[in-house]
RNA sequence: GGUCUCAUAGCUCAGUUGGAUAGAGCACCGGUUUUCUAAACCGUAGGUCGCAGGUUCGAAUCCUGCUGGGACUACCA
């Protein structure tokens, strides 16, 4: 890498011109902003205790040494503190010689780190809508932004099957149903489900109201209505195995992973394993047991069991009913516990929305009280919710976008199939950690910063080099050429992608590739208009820019690919 | 009440371990096509980086306080 070459030759610079020993790790380099001339750029400001000089004394002698002693170097100049240095041309076109046709260019070395993803993780008893969406995305696209690092990924999704929430639109279906199926009334499993889950608050919510109207308090009306009442009913039973109602469970689950594979296969996500909270929950329960055992939680006189957080800042938090149920952290528990059995990996990374922080803030503190070994691997990618020009997405008011409405017609037209991928590339070119607005008209835009319009650039990329099937560019003769300032940026960005992906890895943040693949883009339709190619005359500047052409086809490409998105050879 | 988080152009977003004159896209206005795909390119305009202090050679970035949004904190998940 040339900047270590850099960094090492500054290091011998401060040697021999100062007699000053420095780290050349710790010298840092960035890149030379656009309006100057120049690659890297050196600050001196933090050595001139060092130098003993201002800074730019300082950064000449750095500079003058360096185009003295460092082949790669060319030239520098000063401006102020800063030493802008400026890497020869034969550096960058050695570069991209050995680099214009390599398919893998920018991937990292294995590095033998076994990382698992958890994503997706829906609940069973609604249709999965706009947040799901954005969660699904992010899970596979990080996984394979992960790979691309050099780990060794796998995924998995926790199917949240069981609970209040499932025996909610159970109770509903029992109650109001007559027996409709999806064959029956025509719908998919998923929404057929929710619908009933719908119905569910809509019983509970009049009942409640009756029971204020009868001089109740609301507290008192929301805990004793008959529906709530006869759904944690179903949920003892359900945990105590009564038959009848495991078999209505099992239907009705049966019904919504038909409606989800639908989906799942239209976003185009997959997963190694599959999780299920109603496996899990039992061992969950087993190790608070274990917890209990090691004095690491308490029982109230109810019988319920608690963890003491209050040293680290938090509360007591409730891991398992005084009827003996468990809650949404206890089948957690067990979650990390299986998934370590069967993977081992030392990194569990959990893409979660950032409303169960302090869900999993909890959930890593049980399990280092635990001394489970896990428990450090254990990381949250948080990320925030989306919202609507409208305002919130309201599942009662209807204001919800449904993900399979969303994604709908992916399959159909060449144009539609543009229009849903120009979707996904909407949701992910947002740093993640943020909450981010989705404006449907702006996700199917074609123009700027957008997946069709990098596509675009693909394609006709992709046209020339169709052009020039009977050209050969394999060598160019770099002492026939000089780099236009446009092929210039091209290389240098190119250049960066190996770096891109090790930051989009460390943050994971596919919102980093999407920036970059779209500054390449951009760059790429730049250089489009200002040089020409197949018609340039002089043969080995053509060569160059076939050459040049190739490799910013790759790295659209692979930059989509690890965001899930395909890009077409034609449009 | 407690914890966390966010605030950058009219709108949506970038902004690296603190570095030069804070950048893109959309929208607006103007220009470019007998020429490799115009879903393109070039240009104009648009800013108290929420407010006030502090740290330092230097702060959108770090610290403190304030204002304003959001989330969590339930024997919901």
């Amino acid at each position: 890498m040339i900047q270590e070459i850099l960094k090492n030759h500054i290091a011998n610079a401060f040697k021999s011109v100062y007699q000053i020993d420095v780290d050349s790790q710790s010298i840092a380099l960035e890149n030379t902003k656009p309006d100057f001339e120049g690659d890297y750029t050196f600050v001196v400001f933090a050595y001139l205790k060092i130098s003993k000089k201002n800074p730019e004394q300082t950064a000449n002698d750095i500079g003058t040494y360096l185009v003295e002693n460092a082949r790669e170097i060319q030239s520098f100049n000063v401006i102020k503190g800063f030493l802008n240095i400026v890497v020869s041309e034969v550096y960058w076109l050695d570069f991209l010689q050995s680099n214009y046709q390599n398919t893998c260019y920018g991937l990292g070395a294995k590095t033998n780190q076994k990382i698992l993803v958890e994503y997706s993780s829906p609940n069973t008893n609604k249709p999965l809508h706009l947040g799901h969406v954005r969660n699904n995305l992010l899970g596979f696209s990080v996984a394979e932004i992960l790979k691309a690092n050099g780990h060794e990924v796998y995924t998995c999704n926790l199917v949240n099957d069981r609970g209040i929430h499932i025996c909610k639109s159970m109770l509903a279906w029992i109650q109001q149903g007559n027996g409709e199926t999806p064959a029956s009334s025509g719908m998919k499993g998923d929404h057929l489900v929710g619908k009933y889950y719908v119905a569910f608050d809509k019983t509970y919510k009049e009942e409640v109201k009756a029971l204020m109207a009868e001089g109740k308090s609301e507290e008192y009306a929301e805990k004793n209505a008959p529906s709530i009442l006869a759904a944690q009913q179903l949920l003892q039973k359900w945990e105590a195995g009564d038959e009848e109602t495991v078999g209505i469970w099992r239907t009705m689950n049966g019904w919504v992973y038909e409606g989800f594979d639908v989906t799942y296969k239209k976003l185009g996500v997959k997963f190694d394993k599959f999780y299920y909270e109603s496996n899990t929950y039992l061992l969950g329960k087993e190790i608070v047991q274990e917890g209990l055992e090691k004095g690491a939680f308490y029982k109230k006189e109810d019988g319920s069991v608690w963890i003491d957080l209050t040293a680290d800042g938090l509360d007591h938090k409730l891991l398992l009913r005084g009827d003996g149920t468990s809650v949404y952290i206890t089948q957690d528990i067990g979650t990390a516990e299986l998934k370590y059995e069967d993977f081992a990996c030392e990194r569990s990374i959990y893409v979660v929305g950032n409303e169960q922080d302090y869900h999993f803030k909890v959930l890593q503190l049980i399990c280092k009280k635990l001394y489970k070994s896990y428990a450090e691997g254990i990381y949250h990618l948080s990320y925030g919710m989306v919202e609507l020009p409208h305002g919130k997405m309201k599942s009662r008011e209807g204001t919800v976008v449904d993900a399979d409405d969303l994604i709908d017609g992916m399959l159909q037209t060449a144009e539609e199939t543009t229009k849903a991928l120009g979707k996904t590339y909407f949701l992910l070119k947002v740093d993640p950690k943020k909450k981010m607005m989705f404006n449907p008209e702006e996700s199917i835009d074609f123009q700027g910063n957008t997946g069709p319009f990098i596509q675009y650039t693909h394609a006709r990329i992709k046209s020339i080099l169709r052009n020039a099937s009977s050209i050969d560019f394999e060598n160019v003769n770099s002492s026939k050429i000089s780099l236009h300032k446009a092929e210039k940026e091209l290389i240098f960005l190119a250049f960066q992608y190996a770096e891109v992906i090790k930051d989009a890895g460390r943050e994971m943040s596919p919102g980093v590739i999407c920036n970059y693949v779209y500054e390449v883009a951009k760059s790429f339709s730049s250089f489009y208009h200002e040089c020409p190619i197949l018609k340039e005359s002089n043969e080995e500047q053509k060569k160059l820019r076939l050459q040049i052409c190739n490799m910013t086809a790759y790295i659209i490409k692979s930059g989509f690919a690890l965001l899930g998105i395909q890009v077409p050879e034609r449009m």
